[in-house]
DNA sequence: TATGAATGTGAAGAATTCTTCAACTTGCAA
DNA sequence: TTGCAAGTTGAAGAATTCTTCACATTCATA
């Protein structure tokens, strides 16, 4: 409640910064799956997956339903996966952007292309 | 390089999880800054906001100059600030879900809304 | 109802990240 | 030069987060 906005930021983003959490979020982007499924894509230990999905659920980023003898899991809003997208697109440009300063750096001068 | 990119992404965003982190990636959302404006805007000591500020530095979001007796800083791309928005307009809807979620628990059937 | 498969949980040591302190640079100006 | 203001840095203890282990649940079915 009076936890400043920045902080609350800040704690988003601390949850998205896992290699596992992340995998999982990616794979919901499709649509639901079940622990099984994760499990099978993930390689990580069942408990520890369980961990992560705790720590997922308690920031509300994702559902749980039972389904009989599995459970499965689901994004709780499409703007997860909006989220997700921005940051690859990003990602990928930032990436690239250092690749082609690496290159330039690696030969230089060879036909300049700057702005 | 033979980084993964899921833990690229996973680095990435427990970049973004600092309040400290966040606050200056704000503030410099609208321009560079030296640092005498962050450290007055921040509420920090020197020496911590200079450890975030390298944290920042190192993974490419900012890059720092050297003016002479002060030192100004910048997004290093407008991209972070892109995804800073669509943090910014997810995480809003997030929070007013959740809100009237509660709303809706605290006073129940009153005028019913659903989907 | 006894079993087993699918998941989840608390706890503890390992690993990371934070904060703070003291000391160090750089540039400017007395 | 000397001194001071603006920032930065390395190190260390504190705090947080991860991973893993042992054990618990929940369902379905034999």
């Amino acid at each position: 409640m009076a936890v400043p906005l920045y902080q609350a930021k800040a704690e988003f983003f601390r949850t998205l910064g896992h290699p596992v959490r992340i995998r999982v979020l990616e794979l919901l982007q499709d649509g639901p799956r079940p622990v099984r499924e994760l499990l099978a894509a993930i390689e990580v230990e069942p408990s520890n997956l369980s961990q992560q999905l705790a720590v997922l659920r308690r920031t509300q980023l994702v559902t749980a339903t039972r389904e009989g003898n599995t459970v499965v899991y689901a994004l709780s809003t499409p703007d997860v996966a909006e989220l997700l997208r921005a940051a690859r697109r990003i990602l990928t440009e930032m990436i690239s952007d250092q690749e082609s300063l690496l290159a330039e750096l690696r030969e230089p001068d060879r036909q300049a292309h700057r702005a």
